[in-house]
RNA sequence: GCCGACGUAGCUCAGUGGUAGAGCGCAUCCUUGGUAAGGAUGAGGUCACGAGUUCAACUCUCGUCGUUGGCUCCA
């Protein structure tokens, strides 16, 4: 007999050799049913495996990521076979599970080429094979075997895989027709594949490496039910309304011109006007924290980025250097401000009692991605970072990044962005030749922002090899409407540049000292903000950003004089008011959600004249009653002074 | 940059080897006194650009540019 204890810590014995799924039927026919996966001894494994000695056991319905990671993965396999099937001579890459559903990398025979109408076919075939409910089976095979057996069906990807693994670990899982290696886990069979929907089609190279072939992935997901596979189509559906590229069109924020240049964004005036709110909220913050505007100009000397080290990283990659009538003369598009705010720094002899300096700026900057990379307002070759420079002593920079941290987590708090992810970005350890700097710098401003974070009770990710090339960092993360991660905020330490530029300072011994330096931008660039801020309120921005605040609309041609009047007051205070010309149908716009920043409407008459008041209603709330003008102010600022706390 | 898809009126889209349509928007006029409105009429497009096949190309082929889903990249 084996002892098995389940998650609420009730131990009970079973004969041994006893399956999980014949676990879950004893407990109940229904949950065995309904269960997908199981972990022992806090392990994902199959149902189908035996228990040979006591284990703690948690069985995995659909709700649990377990479960829907071993679905997901049994359906790539599924998807093989069609693919199998339907493609004689394919060769199978790489094929797992993902966040939302799964896919599967493919070499497609000679000559053949796979487009979306193709895959109604190969989801057709999968729902075929997944009605003949084959088993899914696990074997345990030996190197020699393992490698045999693809080299006979001449899987080169697979036989590459292989000789990477150690001999007695490897494993195959079959179903019906075809075999795959894997690790697994695995469904029982197929059979419970329900509602399968493959999704798109895009190119992946081998093992991520750039300079190998180029795969075939397809992408799809399932579930159990066809209703939940509906669901999910509608929430995608509904994400798709949210894109900030489709609300930034609507409400006319910013636009992009082919004349003018891929990925250099055109900000609209109400567009510009949502920045300049954003740009004022955070200097009115950056100025409590003691920091200093500063202004510096789009391009610099190249040899100002020969000295930071970025021109050696990428130069060749970049927007190319703008040459003068002056012979030899070179001058960049700055694709980062660190380089000016060092000079700035520098400008005169800085004392111990001076730092920290801490110069901001909202800087243009200019980088030459790649085109395939460019994305609406995430990514562009143009964007505006709230940048900022900090030049403390070496005992400043951990309560100086705290104090990063603090502005950070208040702009995200005013703007209720709750589901941000923090990750904290170290050097691989591994590969310290790609990085610049001496190990002990590193190892310093590494622990500082350990430190820094749990101190301040943030559970961050750490990842090795995604520092940057000259420090460490600590990254903000948001998701998009469609889930896709986005880098907003970062802190990244950098002791390099103080030496590359010799920063130095003089400290209580009268000795030169160097600074060390502190890269942020709460925001990251404001084109990313921006779109990442569409998203999340779907276009709906606070009062306290929105461009247009009010309408005044009089019912009658002869109270125009009076409604001109009212939005004189109101234009006098900082709100913006435009009058509402009768045939203007913006009523029905704004109730239909077409306009979508105008949350308050005046309606002015002869009663409103009479006693210089005015009625006030607001979207979606309906009507707040008869209120003098200078109440309506008071009401308002009230409102945004809410949303700001 | 690479693999796939897409590009028709300001927007969202339909359409066909014989030189184009709808809804919304826009313009003009009418109507509307408590209203998040109603009606009529009208103006908009060398069907992204360039080449080729064809008697004939928006439609087929190739190329370019741009957008887009991914991959790689992200100072």
């Amino acid at each position: 007999m084996v002892k098995v204890t389940f998650p609420d810590g009730s131990v009970k014995e079973f004969e041994q050799g006893i399956s999980a799924i014949e676990i879950a039927k004893s407990i109940s026919p229904r949950l065995a049913k309904e269960v997908l996966a199981c972990s022992i001894n806090n392990e994902v494994k199959d149902l189908t495996t035996t228990i040979t000695e006591d284990c703690t056991f948690k069985l995995h319905k659909w709700e649990d990521a377990e479960a829907k990671h071993t679905f997901w993965h049994s359906s790539a396999h599924l998807m093989a076979e069609a693919l199998q099937a339907l493609y004689p001579g394919i060769k199978f890459g790489i094929g797992p599970a993902i966040e939302s559903g799964f896919y599967y990398d493919v070499d497609m025979p000679e000559g053949k080429v796979i487009t979306d109408s193709d895959l109604v076919k190969v989801e057709n075939k999968m729902r075929e094979i997944a009605s003949a409910k084959s088993e899914i089976v696990r074997e345990d095979i030996s190197k020699a075997d393992a490698l045999s057996l693809f080299e006979s069906k001449d899987e080169v990807y697979k036989i590459e895989l292989i000789n990477e693994l150690e001999d007695g670990t490897i494993t195959l899982y079959k179903q019906g027709a075809f075999v795959d290696l894997c690790k697994g886990p695995h469904l029982p069979d197929v059979g419970g594949i329900k509602a399968i929907k493959l999704l798109s089609i895009a190119g992946a190279y081998w093992r991520g490496d750039e300079k190998r072939k180029q795969l075939t992935r397809i992408y799809g997901i399932t579930f159990p039910k066809k209703k939940m596979l509906d669901e999910y189509l509608e929430l995608l559906e509904e994400a798709k309304k949210r894109d900030h590229r489709k609300i930034g069109k609507e409400l006319e924020l910013f636009t992009f011109s082919q004349s003018v240049g891929q990925g250099l964004p055109l900000w609209l005036p109400k567009g510009a006007a949502l920045r300049e709110r954003l740009e004022n909220f955070l200097k009115k913050v950056q100025k409590a924290y003691g920091y200093d505007q500063v202004i510096t100009p789009h391009i610099g000397q190249k040899e100002l980025w020969v000295t930071s080290g970025h021109y050696a990283k990428y130069g060749q990659d970049s927007f190319q250097p703008i040459h003068t009538p002056a012979e030899g003369e070179e001058y960049l598009l700055k694709p980062m401000n660190c380089p000016h705010h060092c000079e700035i720094y520098k400008f005169k002899p800085r004392s111990y009692k001076d730092l920290p300096v801490r110069l901001a700026e909202f800087g243009t900057v200019y980088r030459y991605e790649q085109s395939g990379e460019l994305h609406g307002l995430t990514r562009v070759r143009s964007f505006t970072q709230d940048d900022a420079h900090i030049y403390c002593r070496p005992d400043q920079l951990k309560d100086e990044f705290m104090k990063v941290m603090d502005i950070i987590l208040y702009i995200f708090k005013t703007l209720d962005f709750q589901n941000f992810e923090t990750q904290i970005s170290l050097r691989d350890p591994n590969n310290k030749e790609k990085y610049i700097g001496s190990d002990e710098n590193w190892e310093k401003a590494e622990a500082a922002i350990v430190e820094s974070c749990k101190e301040k009770g943030i559970e961050a990710t750490v990842e090795l090899g995604e520092a940057a090339f000259y420090g460490p960092k600590l990254d903000f993360m948001v998701k998009d409407a469609l889930g896709r991660r986005w880098q907003l905020g970062t802190i990244q330490v950098d002791y390099n540049l103080p030496e590359r530029f010799e920063l130095e300072y003089i400290g209580s011994d009268d000795q030169r000292h160097r600074p060390v330096m502190i890269h942020r931008a709460p925001f990251g660039s404001m084109e990313r903000f921006v779109a990442v801020l569409i998203e999340h309120t779907a276009g709906k921005f606070p009062l306290w950003l929105t461009p247009q605040q009010v309408v005044v609309l009089p019912i009658s041609e002869r109270f125009n004089e009076y409604a001109e009047k009212v939005s004189k007051v109101l234009n006098n205070s900082d709100i913006r008011a435009e009058i509402d010309d009768r045939n203007e149908k913006i009523g029905r716009k704004i109730r239909d959600n077409e306009v979508k920043h105008v949350p308050f409407m005046l309606i002015v008459g002869e009663q409103e004249a009479e006693n210089e008041s005015v009625s006030v209603r607001r979207q979606g709330e309906g009507d707040k009653g008869v209120m003098s003008v200078n109440d309506f102010i008071s009401f308002i600022n009230n409102e945004v002074k809410k949303e700001l706390e």
